[in-house]
DNA sequence: CGAATGCATCGATGGATGTCAATTTATGGG
DNA sequence: CCCATAAATTGACATCCATCGATGCATTCG
């Protein structure tokens, strides 16, 4: 949905605004560092192709070992990222054995970029 | 002088697969890069504050000295915030007299959105 | 002109962050 | 049991970043 902000005329007079610019609340000081935080999660390129190559993995799961090779990072800094990605609530962790596979919460993407737009 | 560079995140490859069996592509290292780029602009308390504060104001455009006081951080560091923004592509810039008014660029926000929905 | 105001830039600083090598912890197999 | 494998944790390091005070640069006004 894309608002169309008018650019009214210069009206400089606080009691005039009762129609037209319609402003609205500003986000709040903890909402702020809320959404901040899950940002800050995938605002990194390779938690960014983490994500989406768990999406992209056949059954949508994937264990450390399926994500090192193609990133090219070491296992310790990718095991690093997945952690803030699950911290985040953006991707879950099953141990299954010697293999921990990694899932995406359903519509945890939709909803950050939900926040974002409405921002 | 005005100049506003508009950073395009880069949209990768068409996905016309609608349906969830098919392991997709994933995202590529440069788009994720420039996507990483665009959020880390915006995955901070003050600037997504900012932005809100703009997008609330009354015509949609505030001066640094309306920002300054109701976000409690000192003039430098709200000016440093604001450059951020407009390098990002989410603000512009618009100096009158004395003054520095700032805007949100129309779209900036939903398409930097769509864009991580689609991760 | 000179003072005042709004904003940007500079330099410094303390804290967060991405990365890796080395190590540790779990799990499974012979 | 002991070894092999997968993953997490630790420690270290370099870099980035948010913040501020001080300063510089325009612009406006007296």
């Amino acid at each position: 949905m894309s608002f169309i902000e008018i650019q009214t005329p210069v009206i400089t007079g606080a009691d005039a605004a009762c129609c037209a610019p319609a402003s609205r609340d500003a986000i709040g000081a903890e909402a702020a560092e809320a959404l901040a935080r899950s940002l800050k999660a995938l605002a990194d390129p390779a938690r960014l192709r983490l994500v989406s190559m768990v999406a992209a993995h056949p059954d949508a799961e994937a264990c450390v070992c399926d994500l090192t090779e193609p990133l090219g990072l070491s296992q310790p800094t990718v095991s690093h990222h997945l952690k803030v990605l699950v911290e985040a609530g953006l991707l879950t962790r099953d141990k299954r054995g010697t293999w921990a596979y990694y899932r995406l919460v359903p519509g945890a993407l939709d909803s950050l970029a939900a926040l974002l737009a409405a921002v």
